[in-house]
DNA sequence: TTGAAAGCGATACCAG
DNA sequence: CTGGTATCGCTTTCAA
């Protein structure tokens, strides 16, 4: 294995120097085609890698992300954001300054947050698309300014994002679809619900459900999709309307974090234990249902790792100028009862806060690798 | 936010050289009490951070980690060095070269391995602790050298390792419980099996198993935990025995990734069709009796993952000097028939080998951000 | 015990 | 269009 190849070392052997090296293989304007294509060349024949620390160090300009976020009702938000702190100052060699800008709900304000980091000049952007028709002005406009942008938790469909962290939506509605249907036997009616069909991410979910049900449990029927638009109240009201006109129904898949509306009208209708139910994430009063057994298991979409995943994404675009995979699909956690005590555990050491500035030793000082 | 405090602004404000600051922050010999105490101090005060870019750079010398791991009959360690080398490289600014020592089987060569690894003078070991009592003398070994160890995949009690990678054995069993529990409507016999009730690893599987069972199935009886030591032979045997012992067994929770000479006993026994069976991992003929539908759900050890945490765990430490979290425990994946292809899909991307020396490219040179 | 200074490799500026 | 060179912050000799 040979010592690695410098940028003198491909300025030596071409007889220039480091200087048009580096403007050739950065492709400035104002290098002789001549000289760079054989610096081109050379570097690949050598497997000339860059030294990333000499970047860094010799890069005084910080990279500025700008952070653009639901503010949210549950805790969601709070693990993705600080997800994407915590990989930010474990890779981050300091060289890198969030900037979050949150808005309050789908759509209000985003377009306003988005333009203000525009304007302030980031040098990317991690972003919820929450509406996707004035995201992509949006997008188009990053685009012009040649801003990356990875979007998180949902995609934005036709439009030149960098890359996209999200929860594998198929996976999930295949494994609540096998949930449900090992529990009833295989046959019943089932029904799910979702926020609005129009978002790739819940018509996912749902369309994955369906076929799994086609697939393995023929005698299973899927005989509503209701979607609340995120209204408390339309959700309770639908699903109370689903009860009465099926009060056979077995079981129900609950794709967003919209679960209590449902277990409330399932109550009323006094249909909560005949109910076979799998939602979505975690939060305290879904936790209460699961602890009273209400809930077969809920699928957790992982916020905490979506936030370090679309920052590794990014960061990696910044800083090697490549972009290893646009789509960044996690596996989604099956969350039960008997499990559920060593999920909330893990959910409350990932938000734990980073240690402060600490002092770093040499091993000579730690007294047999004792941790505090 | 004040910027950032430099080594020379340390000296600078005591009116010392960088050198002895330097020394004085590394507690190396041969440096006045006094000055130590107060440059610590000041260091403290001033919320001193070292630029760890500058310190890669500067330090020519790269860290060696010899990773010792089993051979293995499936791909299982051949996706956790996989995902060592993926994080190597990701995070590695080049600093960082692999050895892999690998061993043929259980507690077969792993001494000699670890002899061969402290005597290489490596840096830091990534290692399977596969024969506790073995390891455990290698282990005061490497403290006396000095050398760093993150145990993955099993931990090795009483031993000063750095750290220990692993998957989270509450949760799985605690899963594996929910699922069939749930199944099987909550009554009815079930086992378990394992390779050795030794193995804290297994054996805290079973534990878990066993007390979600308990808490929430109580009209259940887990009537048997297997011990089949690794071999193919006994596993099949005392599942024939127990098979015979209890015809009307309703699931059964294999801990392992002997999961074949189970379904084998099974089917000889004609008893596959009423068995609820939960597995563990993933390999191609376990996918095949998954898509038959003779496995409810498999428990998955991600590996991949658990390589690059191990890595990353003995990088921060090599690099910070500390150690971010010595215990890593990993949530498991669920995956059942209807989830599958998504997760082999998933398996797929991640065992693709890292696109080689690339030569990085300034934005300007990218059109439009399209990624090759 | 401490100070001074020479790198490490890439970047960016200023001359030519 | 290209060459030379100061610079980034830390580590590590070599002298004092």
């Amino acid at each position: 294995m040979g010592r690695k190849v410098t940028l003198f070392d491909l300025a030596d052997a071409l007889g220039v120097s480091t200087g048009t090296v580096h403007r050739a293989l950065h492709g400035h304007r104002d290098v002789n085609l001549q000289t760079k294509t054989r610096v081109l060349r050379l570097a690949k024949s050598m497997g000339y890698r860059p030294n990333l620390a000499a970047r860094y160090l010799s890069l005084k300009r910080n990279y500025r992300i700008s952070v653009n976020t639901l503010k949210g009702t549950t805790s969601f938000w709070d693990e993705v954001r600080s997800g994407i702190e915590k990989e930010a100052n474990l890779i981050g060699l300091d060289n890198v300054e969030l900037e979050f800008r949150t808005y309050p709900r789908l759509g209000e304000g985003e377009p306003e947050a988005f333009e203000e980091a525009l304007r302030a000049k980031v040098d990317g952007i991690i972003s919820f698309p929450s509406h996707p028709k004035s995201f992509r002005a949006c997008m188009r406009r990053a685009f012009r300014a040649r801003i990356p942008v990875v979007c998180v938790a949902t995609d934005a469909p036709d439009t030149d994002r960098l890359g996209v962290v999200s929860i594998d939506t198929m996976a999930s509605g295949g494994l609540a679809a096998d949930l449900i249907g090992q529990v009833i036997d295989g046959k019943g009616k089932v029904a799910t619900t979702l926020s609005d069909l129009q978002i790739t991410e819940h018509a996912e979910k749902c369309h994955a459900f369906e076929s799994t049900l086609r697939s393995f449990y023929p005698a299973m029927q899927l005989v509503a999709k209701i979607e609340d638009h995120d209204i408390e109240t339309e959700a309770y009201d639908k699903c109370r309307e689903l009860f009465r006109a099926h009060s056979d129904l077995a079981g129900i898949y609950i794709t967003t974090e919209a679960s209590i509306p449902v277990f409330e009208a399932a109550r009323d209708a006094g249909m909560l234990q005949q109910l076979t139910i799998v939602t979505t994430d975690i939060f305290p009063s879904l936790v209460q249902q699961i602890r009273a057994g209400s809930v077969l298991a809920t699928i957790y979409q992982r916020p905490h790792t979506q936030g370090r995943m679309a920052f590794r994404v990014l960061h990696e675009f910044l800083v090697h100028g490549s972009c290893p995979s646009p789509q960044v699909t996690l596996a989604p956690h099956v969350i039960t009862r008997g499990s559920l005590d060593f999920f909330l555990l893990r959910k409350a050491i990932e938000s734990t806060p980073e240690k402060g500035a600490q002092i770093q030793l040499d091993s000579h000082e730690l007294e047999g690798f004792a941790i505090e």
